[in-house]
DNA sequence: TTGTAAGCGTTATCAC
DNA sequence: GTGATAACGCTTACAA
């Protein structure tokens, strides 16, 4: 195998006896050339297990075939299922994935992003730490297609994928009002994420619109959307006095929610009688804990797979608009909201 | 900005008033240029937006700064907690690290490999498919450096990491009859898996050595590490008859574990005093569980650590030896097994 | 249909 | 301390 170098065309030409181009063309444009000659070089090529040098090609011709994505929380299944729908419309579309972690902080999003400037890669989705931050502009500024994945952008300056929140919001309260529930909590934070403030936006408007007055919608603020959070909250609702007390909690994630079900049920509070509980993403987890987590469900995947279709698009059609896609939030009702849950 | 063009060396010798290598230096050995000069360019760099060209500088220098995971299920939490240990790796090496998800099927996996060796990876970690898998050997023929995470291949052909699964096994259902149980299920399947035999072997070990009957340690054989398999080895549980019934079981990993968590809480079973489970892996879902899962602990960040160090090792080093490093899997007690919880 | 040659952006070797 | 120059492996005009 030539001496420990890796073969190149140069070699796989001369084992064919045909000039460099001629196997360029082979594996670029194969309708050019007679299929005598390009199976020669096929045979060479894998006698001599050639395999070409994306850098080289790449280099050459200006253009990687490499997509990316930075996401925001790699603990949060959500965000690798999301990074699953990404992966999947690459593969389709034959460009490999960097899948970086910035793990909700600004510096190591940044160097990401800066060694993904350096690939060149193609494209690059993200669920940023702060949509508003300047070193995005700076991304647009020097022409990378970028899609916010998860979040929203002022306005035309890019792409973005999305659910509608406020609308998610209404949706998971109005299923604890039509159950009957007279004191709800929303469990969510910080509301520096606009998500949160979305959600709970979207929770007090139908409250209020359905008639209930809105001292009976408690916020309970977190500090970030994470099991552990959720937990401290139901420490917190379980310290309420009882006639303060909500029969129902709408969390602004699954984690939140899988805290306080853990928490609810250790301090021996029956799920749903003496408290009902409302995620937010429908995670795999939520549909296996132990009082399967009636959710407001978000496409994970399909957010994934539209961001890179409009990322591709951003990158190969000159004609590009950017757009805001948003996508419907729905509920998924299960035992810790319905009593009889239904089959899974 | 260079009308549209992305700057290159050039463009910033030019805007500095110095040659092309003059500013190669100021990147690559800046002691070399003088402190005025290099001033100059630094200026001119940031002045122009440079951005170094990796495709180019790899290409030239013909090492490439990347590394690779191929991971075996992305829905198992347990490969991100890898991957994250080998992306902190990578970071300190100042590497950027591909991470793909074979999903269980040697197509994908073949697909993934054969991109990686395009992009001229510097390594490959990865959990394959099958151990054994001859596209696998392809790689070592190669010379590319690669390093099998949590599974081992027929030895020093390539290094490998993992853990004691025979242990973990031992520590599993020593720590169930320690508790005084006398009836005991292995849950866990595909017994193609080397590990989940490996495990069992460990538990009938154990067993054995303190004297119980083998009959009563009951094989709940599944046909996937999931939940589902989980919730369905929890129904032919219920199934036995009462005298055979297990007062515990030993699940091969956490998904299985979760599963039968919740099939049996559903059926009303209390945990632990009607069934202990003890799970295997201690992803962070084990101890956010309704009932805290007691579970067999795998260092998953130190395995990707330690894996991507070795594979570095042998990227770099001319006198690399293959190693099999192997971990020491710990119990984690938490509810699912002992009454009084410790606190999380 | 095939061959030749220029050039992509970088690094490294050599003179100066 | 600095500046030409060749080379890395590939693609793509263009010439034969």
């Amino acid at each position: 195998m030539l001496n420990g170098r890796t073969p190149s065309v140069k070699d796989v030409a001369a084992a064919a006896g045909v000039s460099l181009g001629t196997v360029s063309n082979v594996m670029n444009r194969p309708e050019v050339v007679s299929a005598r000659t390009r199976e020669r070089v096929e045979r060479a090529m894998s006698e001599l297990g050639f395999v070409r040098n994306e850098s080289a090609r790449q280099l050459r011709a200006g253009t990687s075939r490499t997509l990316a994505y930075v996401m925001l929380d790699g603990t949060n299944p959500f965000f690798h299922d999301v990074a699953q729908g990404i992966e999947l419309a690459a593969e389709d579309a034959d460009l490999s994935l960097f899948i970086c972690n910035s793990n909700s902080r600004a510096t190591r999003e940044e160097v990401h992003l800066d060694r993904l400037l350096q690939q060149r890669v193609q494209g690059i989705l993200i669920t940023p730490v702060d949509p508003a931050a300047p070193h995005l502009d700076e991304l647009t500024r020097r022409g990378v297609p970028m899609v916010i994945v998860d979040r929203v952008r002022n306005a035309d300056s890019c792409c973005s994928v999305s659910v509608d929140d406020v609308l998610g919001g209404r949706i998971g309260v109005e299923h604890l009002a039509e159950l009957g529930h007279e004191r709800v909590a929303f469990v969510g934070g910080p509301d520096s994420l606009g998500q949160v403030r979305e959600r709970l936006q979207g929770a007090r408007e139908v409250w209020e619109s359905l008639g209930h007055d809105p001292d009976n919608l408690i916020y309970l603020p977190t500090e970030a959307l994470t099991v552990a959070e959720g937990r401290s909250a139901g420490e917190r609702l379980a310290g309420l006095p009882a006639r303060r007390r909500p029969t129902a909690a709408f969390c602004a994630n699954d984690l939140l929610a899988l805290g306080l079900l853990q928490q609810s049920i250790g301090a021996g509070l029956r799920v749903p009688d003496d408290l009902a509980i409302v995620g937010f993403d429908d995670i795999e987890f939520a549909a296996a804990a132990a009082v399967p987590l009636t959710s407001v469900r978000q496409p994970r995947q399909e957010l994934g797979r539209a961001a890179a279709q409009l990322v591709l698009d951003e990158a190969t059609n000159p004609n590009h608009n950017h757009q805001q896609l948003q996508f419907q939030p729905e509920l998924v009702a299960r035992a810790s909201t319905v009593r009889r849950a239904r089959s899974l």
